[in-house]
DNA sequence: GCATTAAACGGAGGTGCCTCCGGAACCTAG
DNA sequence: CTAGGTTCCGGAGGCACCTCCGTTTAATGC
């Protein structure tokens, strides 16, 4: 890689990420001009919207995936469960305005969303499996239905109570028996 | 209103009603052209994009709605939330790319889609408290989260089988009595 | 009929997204 | 140090969204 492709694209992830947090909506022509580049090389480093934010929040995702195992080594599987629901809550909020980037990169295809999705896939598959060893949780709930779930509550709500009361349906669910 | 008024006002209900069913993604200014008007025509009939979905389907959400009460006269209160959850995912179905739409139609706060949502809420409440009545469901679930999740769920993926799981998912959370 | 006026029209133009490709910059080999 | 090839840059331009306001037109009163 180029020392000036490297340059810039560390410019453009440090930009990316002030403008991310910044509350305001991501303007990716703004966060061009603020890292000194053309439009055209933001485009070239990051194909896509998408491949943008994973890149500025990929560590963080990775810290929150980690964080499953962590809150399961500590307490009870559907304590944890419940506890890690509420850190992806925290995580996604801190990144107003992109909840519909934030959704493309959970049910996107490509390869870059993919890497992504199977972090998560994994973090909540375990967290279900310890529930289920337990037998607290029922099984054959795919992680992937409980990962569609979560983005699915926080794509339609910003409210954290309403969150918060949505997870806990959700929990409650996991926890039934299953019923004819 | 004036006749040229009502004149346009229909035709561009006429051609966006085809537009939003084609599958293909609603280009306003293609609606405009092809009702025959200029693009501030259609902007000052419908201001938001919104205004526009729900004035072509307005009818169908009410529908929608009464429905509700039709399956709570023939089936017993779960069984009909059920099915009544299989009808607003069918409904969501037919209106594809519109996705993000309908969720502004859901959480926004402006008088159009105030109407809209009442409706819901008041037929997902009726759900809601019948199933209460019988002992089936617990008591305590606001219609406005139950709506938020179904929203939610259709928002975060378009494959009917997990929406299916995922409803049955939210019911089976319904079911349950509180846990502590 | 005709003047008046309030309502409605329509499209130019500003914004952001994203693509495309001619030209500049970097690296390597000689 | 320079030539050559490869990689990378940058912004012009096309698309869709939405706003704004000068112009047109329907309705009303005489």
């Amino acid at each position: 890689m180029r020392a000036d492709a490297r340059r810039n694209r560390e410019r453009l992830l440090e930009v990316a990420r002030v403008a991310c947090t910044s509350g305001r909506p991501l303007v990716l022509e703004d966060v061009a001009r603020a890292a000194g580049v053309g439009i055209g090389t933001l485009y070239r480093h990051f194909p896509t919207r998408e491949a943008l934010v994973e890149a500025v929040f990929g560590a963080e995702r990775a810290e929150l995936c980690a964080r499953a195992e962590q809150l399961l080594a500590g307490h009870e599987p559907v304590v944890a469960l419940r506890a890690w629901m509420d850190c992806y809550a925290d995580f996604v909020a801190t990144k107003r305005g992109m909840a519909e980037t934030l959704k493309v990169i959970i049910t996107g295809d490509d390869g870059a969303t993919a890497r992504a999705r199977e972090g998560l896939h994994a973090a909540v598959g375990g967290l279900l499996a310890a529930g289920v060893r337990t037998g607290e949780l029922r099984a054959g709930v795919l992680p992937e239905d409980l990962v569609a779930a979560l983005v699915g509550v926080l794509l339609a709500t910003d409210d954290p109570e309403q969150v918060g009361r949505l997870f806990d349906l959700l929990v409650a669910g996991l926890r039934a028996p299953a019923a004819g």
